[in-house]
DNA sequence: CAATTACATTGATGATTGTCAATGGATAGA
DNA sequence: TCTATCCATTGACAATCATCAATGTAATTG
């Protein structure tokens, strides 16, 4: 029922912070930040996410053969990212298209560069 | 036995790496770059490297209070984020003295801006 | 309407992880 | 040498996670 594109997402911190040094960190903002690095801390995310960057939008279905994972656990690992606001999914007719957020993978980018 | 400076470090993925979308990951840099976002990916870790961060050095008999964890708990995430090659520590006297490693952090910051 | 296709969800399982008490090793001071 | 301190390691436990088979839900096609 719930559309993948309409999942809300803690960016609330993210938006507004700095650099990692500038002061320290809240256990509600490192919360929020921590929810983003654990989406990218697995392999077949970071090359689930390489593949949908590397073109304008990419299907589910064209995700499980060079993953080489089930069509559940795609499912599950593209919820995850877009539950981190890393890619966001848009349904036309039966097929699911993902296109990666470049704004924030900025945002993320801007905490590590201080 | 081990010290804790002289950890064997898998940078060799990250320092020729370009941003995520340029080409699909192979399996062995997805490994390499998901193991040093894993060490980001706890809220206490980050506001550990946050705390250290703020200063050009932290004891770590300095963090346990901050962040109301035990001693064992600290040593462990100390270790996680040294062997991301994210902090790097020195032992002086009967103290350990850790320090982030700005490049790392850059590092990992350009592969999120693309 | 029936069959098919693309995807999400559920449930189960094995693996990984965060946490701390207990213990050990090393260093400094009396 | 004895004691105290700082830190690492071990072992254990609960929680989380990655994975997939089975099932459910829409949407398309015949």
């Amino acid at each position: 029922m719930a559309q993948r594109m309409s999942i809300k997402i803690s960016d609330s911190v993210v938006d507004c912070c700095g650099p990692l040094s500038e002061s320290a960190l809240s256990e509600v903002e490192a919360d929020d930040m921590a929810q983003i690095f654990a989406a990218l801390s697995d392999p077949v995310r970071l090359r689930m996410l390489s593949l949908i960057a590397a073109e304008a939008e990419v299907c589910s279905c064209a995700l499980e053969e060079p993953l080489a994972k089930s069509q559940p656990t795609v499912s599950h690992h593209t919820r995850i990212l877009c539950e981190a606001g890393l890619i966001v999914g848009e349904k036309r007719g039966r097929w699911m298209w993902w296109r990666v957020v470049p704004e924030r993978l900025k945002v993320v980018s801007r905490i590590l560069s201080n």
